[in-house]
RNA sequence: GUCCCCAUCGUCUAGCCCGGCCUAGGACACAGGCCUUUCACGCCUGCGACAGGGGUUCGAAUCCCCUUGGGGACGCCA
């Protein structure tokens, strides 16, 4: 009794259902992992239900490499779905069912104009600069010549019957656009099935839409000039069409539609894992492409972001994301820099060690005592670099020195700190032996060995701070001198300070 | 060519729906300064926009129209 009484109560609130479905023809770009993470976070906020679809019915582009992409991206972006992967390619049949009901309800008829034949006149439409749509002959074949060419096999494919009457008129109320009306005489008898009768994307996508219970659909603004035909599809079908929320599109710095084609792998999420993005940087700096919170807030953790979201604050216009390829500063947005360097430097040390991990892991760094023996010193060095790294991949360029001997020296810095002052050949020698006769090593005990030194020989401070730097780090900027040299550990510190001696000469 | 959408600093944007609180706010980037053994971080300051033109109104970034600019869609692609 209860149960029931339950059961009716959730079945009047109708769940949020939505879908990413993207086609697998390629990488997983920031563009279709953008509307994936409107999607999710829509699911999300409703306690509704995420669901992945493969619009794989491109068979002639569509790969298996490239769903797998599209899986991996989205797993390391944390966008978790709750149905699916489904296929789209699993569904034909039901599309063509589909055709079949809308050819027998009369929202549909069989055009027997050959591909060629449109073709031509489409050509000499361009040719002429004008408008060209297809004139609907084919909607006045009677039943005899008709089935006068099926005998006959002749091919054919499906069109929509778009309504004609005068003033017909196409409405939906979008969630971000808002009302869109079009004039029914501007859209052609668009082809539903193809001849050899499979199902065209426009069908297909409505339907399994309709079949999925999808109750928004979530995408890119260039699907909203299809948007009416499909409305049209819903309503012959009998259905109510879901609600559509458009995003705007993200445009290159040339504004152009960012797309996998002419963008290549450097706006692909693949890319950005590689180049040491942290998941969640990047999902955050998406978010605010085409949206924005109520009150200023920029940075949000998954939970705020989930909150926050609506779309209704999804703006309408087309956002820029400013790339150079090729330039090594700005190979991607500044703003999305800004966002993975700071959740770099200011995440929980915990979360941040399995993505550093795996980045030594990957470059050959790592040493299994990190995360047991050394764990603290490991945690320690992690915070100490951090604050000045923008990428992952800066702990194993940028920090190698902190994990290994076999580290380059810049040469800048060397002809700066190292080659300014002959003396330093013998003074890092000296300073080596008195370090090594610390009883206690730490940053206040190196302090004052080097104050002290630089009293006794009359020199600046700096002279030897910098040269030390430079002589254990292989640079010239880094964390403060003694705490760096505290991390590094005696033994190499020391080791490091007397071999510096070939580089002051050389 | 036809239809549709959009228009605030270099970029992401707030404000627009419900005109006055806007000498237009924030963020990134950039420039200068402070801090400092270096470089960052941090803090402070600066630079910097309502596309143009008409209306409506006492008053317009906000409403209306036109122009211009940008984008998208027009396929037997998805």
């Amino acid at each position: 009794m209860k149960f029931s009484l339950m059961n009716d109560q959730s079945s009047n609130a109708v769940q949020t259902r939505v879908r990413f479905a993207p086609s697998p023809t390629g990488y997983l770009h920031l563009g279709g992992a953008r509307t994936a993470l409107y999607n999710w976070l829509w699911a999300r906020k409703n306690d509704g239900v995420f669901i992945l679809r493969i619009e794989d019915t491109d068979a002639e582009r569509s790969t298996t490499e490239s769903v797998q992409e599209i899986l991996d991206g989205l797993h390391w972006l944390g966008l978790n779905w709750d149905e699916g992967p489904y296929f789209q390619s699993h569904n034909l049949k039901k599309h063509s069912e589909a055709a079949s009901g809308l050819l027998a309800t009369g929202n549909a008829y069989r055009c027997f104009c050959s591909k060629e034949d449109l073709e031509a006149q489409r050509n000499d439409a361009e040719k002429q600069k004008v408008a060209f749509m297809y004139d609907g002959r084919c909607r006045k074949l009677d039943q005899d010549e008709i089935e006068n060419r099926l005998r006959n096999n002749d091919s054919f494919v499906v069109r929509f019957k778009v309504p004609r009457d005068s003033d017909s008129t196409i409405v939906f109320d979008d969630a971000v656009y808002g009302r869109m009306e079009k004039r029914a005489a501007d859209i052609e008898d668009f082809v539903i099935l193809r001849s050899d009768g499979s199902p065209l994307y426009i069908l297909s996508n409505a339907v399994d839409d309709t079949l999925d219970r999808i109750s928004h659909v979530i995408r890119g603004a260039d699907g909203l000039a299809n948007t009416p035909k499909q409305v049209l599809i819903y309503e012959a079908l009998g259905v109510v069409p879901p609600i559509f929320a458009h995003m705007p599109l993200t445009l290159d710095n040339k504004k152009a539609k960012l797309s996998k084609r002419v963008h290549g792998e450097s706006v692909t999420i693949a890319y950005y894992k590689n180049r040491g993005f942290l998941p969640w940087a990047l999902c955050n700096f998406m978010a605010l492409l085409g949206w924005s919170g109520p009150d200023g807030q920029e940075f949000f953790s998954r939970d705020e972001l989930i909150k926050a979201f609506d779309l209704s604050r999804i703006n309408r216009a087309n956002s820029i994301f400013n790339y150079t390829p090729g330039d090594s500063k700005n190979w991607t947005d500044p703003k999305a820099i800004h966002f993975n360097s700071t959740y770099l430097r200011t995440m929980p040390i915990e979360e941040l060690f399995p993505y550093v991990k795996e980045e030594l892991v990957a470059k050959e760094l790592w040493n299994e005592s990190y995360e047991t023996g050394q764990k603290q010193w490991f945690q320690k060095t992690i915070d100490l670099i951090r604050s000045r790294f923008l990428t992952l991949e800066d702990f194993s360029s940028r920090g190698r020195a902190y994990f290994s001997d076999d580290f380059e020296f810049d040469e800048k810095a060397v002809k700066k700190n190292l080659k300014c002052d002959d003396r330093l050949a013998f003074f890092l020698p000296e300073l080596a032996d008195e370090i090594e006769q610390l009883e206690d090593y730490n940053s206040s005990a190196l302090e004052e060995v080097f104050r002290s030194f630089a009293d006794k020989k009359e020199i600046k401070a700096g002279l030897i701070i910098n040269a030390a730097r430079t002589a254990v780090s292989g640079s010239s900027v880094g964390p403060g001198l003694f705490e760096l040299l505290d991390i590094v550990g005696k033994t190499r510190v020391v080791n490091r300070l007397r071999s510096a001696k070939g580089l002051v000469n050389k």
